[in-house]
DNA sequence: TATTGTTATACTCTATAACTATA
DNA sequence: TATAGTTATAGAGTATAACAATA
């Protein structure tokens, strides 16, 4: 339990730090997080992230200005638009994810099972901060 | 582990609410959080909550407007101010207290003793986000 | 000289409400 | 009518830099 409180705090702290390292907030790069797994649209974006749709037009638009998501729209839906990360875009979530192996790296009481379990654990917890019950 | 996970994402976003049925922020309920346990320096505070001194006078700005804590000149360094909880500021972080302890109450996998353990990890890790390592 | 707290500044995140264009 | 996205607005958090008072 002592370990997981020690990890979970490190954890957070070392996200922000590592989208920082990529001059990132940390809901730039939780955003870039969750498109790293596939497009979503702006409403989904929203949920996803438990916030109001207004502020992911702003999210967006920041990260679009810089050249790391484009907005498409949706084939099926003329009200839809589907945020996509771009090749640098993943970059950006790569370097932030190396960073944060090299955190779990330094956690020496555990073996690699150990590390890889609590590492997608805390991921999700970070991540999928909405509660949906 | 999966307890644990959903455990932490139930906590975050309910002492958010929790405060905000105080009306308050996340980082004003932190504060209040810390300042429970005694006062404390401008300074100490700012290392606490691992953010800027700058931003410690916004908040305990806003929190003295409202007559939750007040600034006390020290006895002993002149440069310094202690930030002391008042009886409403006691209130509020009791009430929030009390929000969270029903949120332990409704995970029924858990017997007394778990919840008790459970609950200290997570405010402790909410709490104390700051890294000193 | 170094530290404490503050101020000024600028940017990001946040929710609410009102709007438009679709469905 | 309802939904997706946007805009306008206002408040809160955040870091940086510069400052006065004190150590």
């Amino acid at each position: 339990m002592e370990l997981l409180a020690v990890s979970l705090r490190a954890y957070y702290a070392d996200f922000t730090e590592a989208a920082a390292a990529e001059n990132l907030t940390a809901s730039q790069g939780k955003t870039l997080s969750v498109l790293r797994q596939g497009p979503a649209a702006m409403r989904v974006l929203a949920r996803t992230l438990s916030c109001d749709a207004s502020n992911i037009t702003g999210i967006i638009d920041r990260l679009e200005k810089r050249g790391l998501v484009h907005r498409e729209p949706s084939p099926t839906d003329r009200r839809v638009k589907n945020v996509v990360l771009t090749p640098e875009g993943e970059r950006a979530v790569d370097a932030i994810r190396a960073n944060m192996h090299a955190t779990m790296a330094g956690l020496d009481a555990l073996d690699d099972a150990e590390r890889a379990t609590l590492h997608d654990l805390l991921s999700r917890t970070f991540e999928a901060a909405a509660v949906t019950a």
